[in-house]
DNA sequence: ATTCCTTTTGCAACAAAGTTGCATTCCGTT
DNA sequence: AACGGAATGCAACTTTGTTGCAAAAGGAAT
């Protein structure tokens, strides 16, 4: 466990600190996407607020991480299942948000194509679902 | 167009007012989404801040705007072109955020249907594809 | 037009979220 | 062990969003 993290933070040539190593594996535990908020309380004390919005920033830039837009104005990150290799794309996949429990999902399920009108050109697509999820559904 | 502006506020039982005229107006203007910040500049020293805040959320409660997520965190919010009448749907469009000139653009585009696991309920489903539009792409 | 009641607004004070600069500490390499 | 660059913690600050309450404005009836 401690070599898979190790071994993302390396191959991103980032140092390895404790701050970095921590958050990481929260987002390996969490069964779903995490928003700032939230690691702040995991972590309580050990670290500082700003060396969180730090981290997560840089993670964003090396692609270990992404966000997901929600409607209600919430960030929230995820880390992808193949860890987010080089040349994974982020937008292959959609995201369901729970309104019961609150849990943010990557699911399999690939994005459908789009269409558009002409000229615009498409960079990402987002799709966000939200509803109850298996736990909740019932 | 003052009438119109006049229609919508009394349909949905809201008292006119300077400033639900006046939101409502920049709505009408713009040709995509705006976001608190827009509004809050384009009117200036006009009303309070709070005022918006509550007037958006009125909107939005009386289904006259509807939210859009976006990858960055800040809400944006959008009139309908059916001036979102009663029975209108607001997650049966998707969404086109230009990264160059920053219009965010409600489409006509159908949001298709996407497959869940067995046991998740689907209420909402939002789409929002980033790129270029059409004016930008040249 | 005046009155009366309700809704909306503005102000002020907060709370929460995010940013920046700088000195100190830690990581990784030699 | 020592050095240099990167990361952290702290403090101060800006931005964003919320809440309570008194003053003002809207709408309906007289």
């Amino acid at each position: 466990m401690a070599d898979v993290i190790n071994d993302i933070l390396k191959r991103n040539q980032l140092s390895v600190t404790d701050s970095r190593k921590k958050i990481l594996e929260f987002f390996h535990h969490a069964d779903g996407a995490l928003a700032h908020a939230d690691i702040e309380k995991m972590s309580g004390e050990s670290f500082d607020r700003v060396t969180i919005y730090r981290t997560l920033q840089t993670f964003v830039e090396k692609g270990i991480i992404h966000t997901i837009p929600t409607a209600d104005n919430s960030v929230k990150y995820a880390l992808c299942k193949d860890e987010c290799a080089a040349g994974h794309h982020h937008d292959d996949h959609i995201h369901f948000l729970c309104d019961d429990c609150g849990t943010t999902y990557c699911l399999d399920t690939h994005v459908p194509a789009v269409q558009l009108p002409q000229g615009f050109v498409v960079k990402r697509t987002d799709v966000v679902v939200s509803g109850k999820c298996g736990k909740c559904s019932n």
